[in-house]
DNA sequence: CTGCTGCTTCGATGAACGTCGAAGCAAGAC
DNA sequence: GTCTTGCTTCGACGTTCATCGAAGCAGCAG
């Protein structure tokens, strides 16, 4: 087919985790998952991956964040980190300005678990 | 008269289904959405959550959750009323039993914002 | 009624988290 | 070199969270 729209091919279909109704998870499995969901478990952090996911060119300044909230530039940046360390995001410093981008694998993960068959009464 | 395990602190209200990607979300939205975030921050509750999903019929005994654990009676009921003030789940107790199941929509909401994956500027 | 079982709530405690100011580090301008 | 700007790390403080034992409540069987 023709392609208009940039959008990338579906990443939706590379899925690696199974929906949350399918098979039983372990401990190790679960603690992982946990701590994505943790990195996600913060209104600030939501609005900056939100932010940086529908930023113009698919990523976003340091800068820009900063001043787009009322807090201090240490907690944004540890905020950042979060994200980063649950391989949500990935940041470059590109001369005096740090910019952040999504993980698109992240997110498509994510997408697997909440993959509709979430059992339908018989 | 009902005084049936309700749903207290239900959260899911305002949370909908724009994707991250998509436009910036506002500090009450990304508030509500962190709640039910933090409600799966836990591997404890990811595995319940889990576990209820895949059941037999959909639903699951406490008496059956509780065995499944090394942890106290209390921390299982504890962490079955953070999924249920969620939105997540809901319980219904039957003669001496208590059963939960998830919430259907919940878990379409969720998928939502995941279904875009995130576009990167080739 | 008395007991017993299943589940929840209460109260306490130790760990983890969000926030800040101060300090450190990197890159560029002078 | 020094100074300035952008971002991160460090250390501390108050809050929130996961966990437990004890107590409470609901339902059922004698």
């Amino acid at each position: 087919m023709s392609k208009f729209l940039r959008i990338e091919d579906d990443v939706t279909g590379q899925v690696c985790c199974a929906p949350l109704s399918g098979p039983l998870l372990g401990e190790a499995e679960a603690s992982e998952l946990a701590k994505v969901f943790k990195a996600l478990a913060d209104p600030v952090r939501l609005r900056l991956l939100n932010m940086i996911a529908s930023a113009e060119g698919g990523e976003a300044c340091v800068c820009d964040l900063n001043v787009a909230f009322d807090l201090s530039a240490p907690t944004i940046s540890h905020h950042l980190k979060v994200l980063r360390q649950a391989g949500l995001i990935e940041g470059e410093r590109r001369g005096t300005w740090v910019y952040y981008k999504v993980v698109p694998d992240a997110i498509a993960r994510l997408s697997g678990l909440f993959a509709i068959p979430v059992f339908t009464r018989a």
